[in-house]
DNA sequence: GAGATGCTTCGGTTACGATCGAAGTATGAA
DNA sequence: TTCATACTTCGATCGTAACCGAAGCATCTC
């Protein structure tokens, strides 16, 4: 009837509950198993088992056979953008699904986006970097300066070899819940990897959220100094603009 | 059940056909009545309002009032770029409705996207500028050089004007038929504005597809000489990166 | 006022898809 | 081989929402 790509089957996969769950657990970045997705969708392994067939049709899932168990992720990460941007897009309107349960806090101080740091705690750190001058910001850009090139060497990411990989070093991404950038893009990954590694932070189970040792959180709070709300005055996100 | 936003109320409000149809043709960026919506979507006019008040509902639709008409809109050009976004994701997956119609090759050739070019003339425009030296390319993000201020303004854009706005001068916007960037944000709309003033370029009934006339199309192709193809050599986008 | 046009609301039908129980297949463990 | 676990397929049920006809408002024209 219309020309163009047909928008409606991504959005009605998109759309029912359980999937929308499914889709959201994924965002953790790691693969999980069907029963596992099952669980976090609320129902029964059947049920999901269909969602999932439609997901991996639908190209928003990927899933890889180990053994008995069948894992999942979501397809790459254009998935994980798009979702930000709708979830993203979701939060600016209100749409919340306002549980305002005692995970949220930690979730809005540091979460993981996809596979890179986000919330408090991810602004914090693109902010600081900004302001070291390791990142200079052109319009909606980010460009990685030599000096943050020789900065981030000391701490012990390897860019060059982050260089050598198709996906962009620097990305910005927008966070729902802060409403201003934090830093994604296979720098934003490395980082977050490297923090796991130094031991500085954990990932939760089932969650999103990402716990800070107290060690680590010193640290990391030493090595990235800018508050939120210092630096650069971004504004307000206007809802009519 | 789960924290975070409500991915799936947006993913069900554009999953279904007529609502997408309703929004795609929105993106054609002009008002439209309820009634010519409905005759977009293919369905009767009672379903569309039914439709219309559920999208409005869900922040996706502004209306007016005006006599006894009412026009809806596309709310905000988030909302634009949010369609976009997942209109692009589509398209990468393959999901195209393929009615490879007589309107497909207009439509790849010069077409709106909310309020800016895009399609072959759209990339064009962009490639050109950047090879001028009128807007330099930062990752992902674009500027407007001194010289090229000075450049549009001598075709009649005032820029010094545009910048007073809340929205960013200069936007890429990823085209889905070209898989390449073309120049949105609020110059990207005075550019295309400038055409219709001028006389180069009009806008078709009901499409979202522009028509250049001979002159203008001579003289558009004049100022914006660089080929497609032509210019930086950005790579193909890669379906697994 | 009367009539026409644009749109909404109401009521009833229908169809699709989400869901789960039960049975079937595949892989691993004992 | 036997049993257990992980997952899929089948079949049936059920609820919801899309849909349209008809009637109801609102606004404009005459």
């Amino acid at each position: 009837m219309k020309e163009g790509p047909d928008i409606a089957q991504i959005g009605s996969l998109i759309g029912d509950p359980a999937r929308a769950n499914i889709l959201t657990a994924l965002m953790g970045g790691r693969a999980l198993t069907a029963t596992e997705l099952a669980a976090a969708a609320g129902v029964t392994l059947q049920t999901a088992s269909a969602h999932l067939a439609k997901l991996e049709a639908g190209g928003l899932l990927a899933q890889r056979k180990q053994g008995r168990h069948r894992y999942f992720t979501l397809a790459d990460d254009r998935v994980g953008k798009l979702l930000e941007g709708i979830m993203g897009f979701a939060a600016s309107r209100g749409h919340l699904r306002h549980r305002p349960g005692p995970k949220e806090p930690a979730l809005r101080k540091a979460r993981i986006c996809y596979d890179h740091l986000a919330g408090d705690y991810g602004v914090r750190m693109l902010d600081s970097l900004v302001e070291a001058g390791a990142i200079s910001v052109m319009g909606e850009g980010l460009n990685l300066t030599a000096q943050g090139e020789k900065h981030l060497g000391s701490i012990g990411i390897d860019v060059s070899g982050l260089r050598s990989s198709r996906r962009p070093l620097c990305r910005s991404c927008l966070d729902w819940s802060e409403r201003r950038a934090h830093l994604a893009g296979s720098l934003g990954k490395a980082l977050l990897s490297n923090f796991f590694d130094k031991g500085w932070a954990r990932r939760t189970e089932n969650s999103r959220s990402i716990f800070f040792t107290p060690e680590g959180e010193r640290r990391f709070l030493a090595l990235f100094p800018i508050e939120i709300g210092d630096g650069k005055p971004e504004p307000e996100l206007s809802e009519k603009p």
